[in-house]
Formats: structure tokens, C-alpha cells, sequence
DNA sequence: TCTTTTCTCTGACTCGGGTCAGATATCGTT
DNA sequence: AACGATATCTGACCCGAGTCAGAGAAAAGA
């Protein structure tokens, strides 16, 4: 039921939204072009333009000569390497994206205009609840080194957020600690990948998780993190899942994790997945709650 | 704010939903043939096709022959009209329909798969009303004889509600009477149209109401009515102040309606429009209470 | 009956989107 | 200095989508 119902609103969608911008986004020029114009944004290199929009060297190699032609781009060879270019817009480029910018908005506007400004915003609620939804169902779970930057950018965003929860602060110990116990054969990092586009230069990070070895059938789930903006979406249950799994099929039979008793929301969700109260297993000082699970 | 948000959707939504649909839509064969193989449905005239689709002649008579070519439709002299042509799937068309029919469910349940059953139903019930809102936004007002198929329609439609709302039942009298007093000089019908696909052979009826002259500067309101499945979007009201702007175009000064008790939400309706209650102006024997708006 | 209109089809064409195979220049490595 | 790898560009293509101008057959009107 679900499946007919969301391909009823893609058939809508297409009519009344998609193909509409499309069509005056081209303002006399090829399509593929205007779209160069927002991917190009404050200036990027041809190679970074060719696998963002996943096209042939070749094609995007014209349609940035068929801009540079109307004056909306420059290219220049890039200081640090120059077999590259770096591509950039001109003030009139500028100027266009923001006019396509205008043309999308008021389009979007006009229709929109018939409606009552409270069904206009209910609208935009439920559009934006899909989006979300839709994000939820494209996440991607995927082993990754913790010394990587996306893995970075998670465990400092999970240590900043814990250190604004507890009342005396977090403090998350000599960094390096993650590089051996995180890695394999010892444990594993998981990254939640968020494939909304626009946010470079890695897909969106929504979130972490790692599993490392505690003794022999033992592992330990820890750094479990959702980004605050993708909560409420079952994220984190999959990603308990997810590494209850690797943990599985790394030989261990139990899994033990720790937690705070301020994070109320994670510890409803222990008990929920089948994690039984245990005793302190270790002298981690900001853990309150011990638990396990056997797999 | 809501625009920026549509706008937002609507880039998630052609990357998840909308490219990849006509991606395998083509399978080995031009895209524009497979649509053409849903359009044909129990079998159609080549300029039905045509402006269904919005297409050109050779264009659509050129797709028509690669059908053919791959047996998935075969065409007929039109025994009304032999200068049309009647086109009808072949057996293997319309399994290829159905196969191209799975081919998108699948694809929509591969992209549904991750989540959580509750959140699957959620997605559908907000991707739901968004399409019901999005329709709501263009829907279209428009002055019609009401003795066209499209007029009766809607007015029946209202008269088996009334009929089955009313106690004792409802008669809508001699018909025909509408002939005079819903044309203009005399006054106006008007339907409200929707503009959801696949419903021939007029867009869908979504209400329809109608404005007569009652006495010199006065007019009256009648025959008000939202398809059911068209409410809670906002449309009665719209419609009621389009009515009211044709009277004043119409050189009324005022505007009077009758209605029955029992037709709750429209009583509240009037009240919260500017209605005051007067006293019986008519002898309609199904009328209960009766409003009256200056212009 | 003759003329005009309607319906479909054909051939010739345009255009945007995109691929592919080099050519050229530069970088990194040995 | 030489070699292979990398980045970009050019020219030659292909293909699907769509337009346009008739041609031919049938229907409708005078």
C-alpha cells in the first residue's frame, strides 16, 4: 500500500514540480549548463564538477566553454596543479544563478499562491517530514577507517554533544586510543552516511558507531552517535543493529555496552532491543548503566 | 519559508525517486514508447494519444510503429472513422506493461526496504496528503453551462449526497430549471476542477456551485458542493468567495444562501465568511436556515 | 459532385545530451 | 632525463526527443 501511494504522488510530483524547473531553468542555454552554474558555487575544479554530476570529461569540457562564452565563467589553471583548471563564476555568472534562484522560488511561489497560508505551511511540514523520511531510507552504513575525516568529524561531534549533556562536562581521553581499538581485526568504525546532496566534501555525516573486542565471544559497542538533525527517523536502532551484526560476524557471542543515565532516550532503546542490566564491566567513570546482549 | 522547503524536496525527491523511474521505464526501447504503452490502456485513438500526451503527429505516429515492430500494440482503421486509427495492446504489450508496472513497484519497494514498517506508513500518509494539497493548489475555477456532461456530473453528485445526507431523502425537482437560472445574465455555474491524471474524459469534478439573480442586486448561492474526497483541503471556501466575486462582477450588492441543519460544517463555514442569519426568503422545503452577506 | 476539413503517416530536419578515442600538457617517480 | 599517470580538451560520433512540411485517405459540408 505504501508502495502505490508514494508512486501516485511521484506521478503528481513530476507534473506539477519536477518538469516545470526543468524547463525554465534552461533560459536559452542547454540545461546541462545552468545546472554547471549551481554546481560550480564559489569556484571548484573541472574534475570536481565531472564526478559531481557523474558526466564525461569531454561534455563538461564544452559546456563550460559554451559558458565562457556568455561570460558567466572564467577558468584559470590551478595554482597547486596546473594540468588542472580551476573553474569560477564572473559576476555576470553570478548574477544568473541568482536569477535562476529568483525564477525557481517564484515559481514554486505561484504555486503555492492559491493556497491559505496555513495549508501552505502544513505543505511544507509534510514535504519536509518526507524529505526526511526519504534521507532515512537512503542512509548508508559503512565501515571506514576512525582516522579518516568523515570518522573524525563524527567522534568530535559525539564528544562536543556529550560534553554540552553531562553536567560536569565530557572529556574523551588521549586521542589515538580509536586508532587500534576501532580498527580491524580489534573493532570496527561505522559511519551513517547522509546522501543529501550539496554538502561537501564528504556526503553528510549523520552519525557513528564502532564495536571493538572486549575478551574472547566479547565485544563492545561504543561511540554510538546520531547527528541531532537525523534523530527520530529509526536511525539509531538500525545502526545498533548494523553493529550488532559485525560484531557477530567478527566470531563474538555477547555485547556489552555502557551508557549515562542522562541519555534516557538510548537506554529505552537498549532494553528494547534485548539488552539485559548488567554490572559495572569497566572503570569508565562517565558510565552509569551497563548492559548486554547476547547475539 | 515554505517555498525554500518545497524547493528542498524537491531536489531530494528527482534524485531518489524521479530519475531512476524512467531510467528502467526505457527498457531497450525509447522512453516516450514505454509511456505510450501505459496511455493506450484498453485501447484508444491515435489522436486521443496526442493530446493526452501533448505530443506531435509524427511523433507520436513514429512511436506507434516501433511498437508495432516489437508487436506490443497493433492499430485498426476506426470501424465510426476510418480516416482514425484505433489503437489496442497486443497480448504481449500488455504484459510488458504489467512487467514495466512491477519493474516501478519494485523499485519503490527496494527504496522503502530499510525502513521500519510504522515509518513506511508514515512516509505514505505524508507523501498522501502532500499530493492532496499539492491538488488542492491547482485547482482550477471555471464558468460552464450547466447542461454540459461535466456540469450534470457534478450536479447529481451533489444531489445522491444530498439524498443520502437528508433523512427524508432529497429531490431535486424538475430538471432543467438550472438551464436558465445558472446562465448567464440570469447567473453562473461554476465547477472546480481537478487536474489529476488518468481520469477521462474530463478532469476529475472536484465541487462545483452556481450564482442566480434572486432580485435586482441581489443574488443567491446554490448548489455549493465539494466532492468528498476533496474536503479538509481548503476548496469550499475558495469557491464560495469565487461565487461571491461573480455575483459582485454580476453587479449584486449582496448575496443570499439557504442551507439545511444538518449540513454542520457548511453552517460554520458561512458564519466565519461574513454570513448573517436572516429570516426564510424562499420556500425550499429543505432549507433550514438562511444567510445573507453584503459585497 | 466538388471542395474543404480532418486524421494519420512519412521524410527531412534540429537540438540537446552524451560517449569515445585520441592529442596535449603537466605531475610524480625512478 | 625518462616514463607512466593524471587532467583537460577537441573532434567525430550516436541517439532520443521533438518539429515541420507536406502527402494521401476519408469524412463533412456546400
Amino acid at each position: 500500500m505504501p508502495t502505490s501511494t508514494v508512486r501516485r504522488f511521484n506521478r503528481l510530483h513530476t507534473r506539477v514540480l519536477g518538469v516545470l524547473d526543468d524547463d525554465f531553468l534552461s533560459r536559452g542555454r542547454p540545461l546541462g549548463a545552468s545546472r554547471l552554474l549551481f554546481e560550480i558555487g564559489d569556484g571548484t575544479t573541472v574534475a570536481d564538477l565531472r564526478d559531481r554530476l557523474d558526466l564525461d570529461s569531454g561534455y563538461v569540457s564544452r559546456l563550460l566553454r559554451s559558458l565562457e562564452a556568455d561570460d558567466l565563467v572564467s577558468t584559470a589553471p590551478d595554482p597547486i596543479d596546473s594540468r588542472r583548471r580551476f573553474v569560477s563564476l564572473t559576476d555576470a555568472g553570478r548574477r544568473e544563478r541568482a536569477e535562476l534562484d529568483r525564477l525557481s522560488d517564484r515559481h514554486v511561489d505561484d504555486l503555492l499562491e492559491p493556497l491559505d497560508p496555513r495549508r501552505r505551511v502544513e505543505l511544507a511540514d509534510v514535504l519536509d517530514r518526507a524529505r526526511r523520511l526519504l534521507i532515512a531510507a537512503t542512509v548508508t552504513f559503512a565501515d571506514i577507517d576512525p582516522s579518516t575525516p568523515e570518522a573524525l568529524f563524527a567522534l568530535r561531534s559525539y564528544y562536543a554533544e556529550l560534553d554540552s549533556t553531562f553536567e560536569a562536562g565530557f572529556d574523551p581521553g588521549e586521542p589515538g586510543a580509536d586508532g587500534v581499538d576501532y580498527v580491524r581485526p580489534r573493532g570496527r568504525f561505522v559511519i551513517v552516511r547522509i546522501d543529501d546532496e550539496s554538502d561537501r566534501p564528504f556526503p553528510t555525516v549523520g552519525g557513528c558507531g564502532a564495536v571493538t573486542r572486549l575478551e574472547p565471544g566479547v565485544a563492545e559497542i561504543k561511540r554510538m552517535w546520531i547527528h541531532p538533525d537525523a534523530r527520530g527517523l529509526g536511525l539509531a536502532g538500525r545502526l545498533l543493529r548494523h553493529l550488532e551484526d559485525a560484531a557477530r560476524s567478527d566470531g563474538h557471542r555477547r555485547v556489552r555496552l555502557d551508557t549515562n543515565d542522562a541519555l534516557l532516550p538510548a537506554i529505552e532503546m537498549y532494553r528494547t532491543s534485548g539488552y539485559a542490566e548488567i554490572d559495572r564491566y569497566n572503570d569508565n567513570p562517565y558510565a552509569r548503566l551497563f548492559f548486554e546482549k547476547p547475539l
